[in-house]
DNA sequence: AAGCGTTTCAAACTTACGTTTTAATTTGAT
DNA sequence: ATCAAATTAAAACGTAAGTTTGAAACGCTT
């Protein structure tokens, strides 16, 4: 009752995964990925054309679930409550992200990191590719926050959410800045659960600070 | 009255640095380095050995004095006041940050992002040679964390040192999450003292924020 | 069973990489 | 001025990269 070996293409995409996010894009050969897939080298070729293509199939194929998985959220919550709550947006991110951690089906935490990575590494991807299309995503939390931080001017407000999504990409992304020097001060690092019970307090304490002079 | 040319590996070193940064380490070639130095091919495994130990000299000319000076500060403020503030612990690490990112006869941002970068990618380096040389710093901002915060235990500490260091790293690297989508909703982003303005407070919120029961 | 589009495969191609070698040149002390 | 050491220079080495090719194998319809 095995599950059935998924096909080429599938098996490229969860390898690549993997090793991108392991290794990062440049210095991954298509000879290791074909290699651990166990498809002939001219398959990447075949399926996707090239290299760079692959890269972007492995990325859309995550994050086009996540960011509507994070609209729908919001479409709920802007629905049901007249007065959104900063948590109550925050967790509108934070669920879906925690969700596709604890599922290794769709690549668990792998993508996060993947993504993470691939915004520090600034790909042509980003900036091409995507940010026409998922300019929605920022747009529709940019008015949601604004609805729910009313007294903060535009600019404030931006810098903010940069603070926000800054931190919890990170987080999920497992980048931890100080585990490198200390020895697994925190050992639940990795469970996604912990990282919320932490994280969620520490941004919205972080995005209703008192205004500044 | 032209400032004289630098030698050759100082060349090397301050073109490696922005190459580095923007392309990362794997998709910068020694020849794009040597042809943009206006140095021979051969100059760099001469002068550092290999292109591993390049990335190293490149790293270390700027840790070792930004780690120095933020211990400096360190030692400053823990032998002038008895009960360590928050916000006072912050600035010993923002400070050097910030006078690193304003001089760019030492680099100026690009280091930070480079730091940034090569902490995303895990590199080797950070793995071997530099945890063990620089956990000192991260031990000594442990302590005096423990310090200004004497009321979290130190799990929840590390946490929050983590999401912080997290968040400040991003802010000075330019890693901006949300630019990539909005068109440059925040103009002055690369502006030092505006990060500093609008970043320490944030970060001291998320800090001081309640216990969670 | 035959035919045909799709997929797989082994092999080779071109290019670029990091590194090494060897000779030429410059530098600095005697 | 001389000589030894340090540095620069040009060229080549061996390896590995992404990609292409053309034939073989497969799957499906007729």
């Amino acid at each position: 009752m095995e599950a059935s070996r998924p096909d080429t293409a599938t098996r490229i995409l969860d390898v690549s995964e993997r090793l991108f996010v392991e290794h990062g894009f440049e210095a991954t050969s298509l000879r290791m990925i074909t290699q651990q897939a166990e498809v002939n080298l001219a398959a990447v070729n075949y399926h996707f054309g090239s290299k760079d293509a692959l890269f972007e199939a492995v990325f859309m194929r995550r994050l086009a679930p996540l960011i509507g998985s994070c609209l729908s959220e919001l479409d709920e919550l802007e629905a049901k409550e007249e007065k959104l709550s900063v948590e109550g947006l925050v967790m509108t991110f934070i669920r879906p992200c925690l969700a596709l951690s604890k599922d290794p089906a769709r690549g668990g935490a792998l993508f996060v990191r993947l993504l993470s990575r691939t915004l520090v590494e600034n790909h042509r991807l980003l900036r091409e590719t995507i940010s026409q299309q998922y300019s929605v995503f920022v747009q529709r939390y940019t008015t949601a926050f604004h609805r729910a931080l009313p007294e903060l001017e535009a600019e404030e407000l931006a810098w903010r959410m940069h603070f926000a999504f800054s931190v919890m990409f990170n987080a999920f992304a497992g980048n931890d800045v100080l585990k490198i020097f200390m020895r697994s001060q925190i050992v639940s690092a990795r469970d996604p659960d912990m990282i919320v019970k932490h994280l969620v307090p520490f941004v919205v304490a972080g995005l209703l600070s008192p205004i500044e002079s």
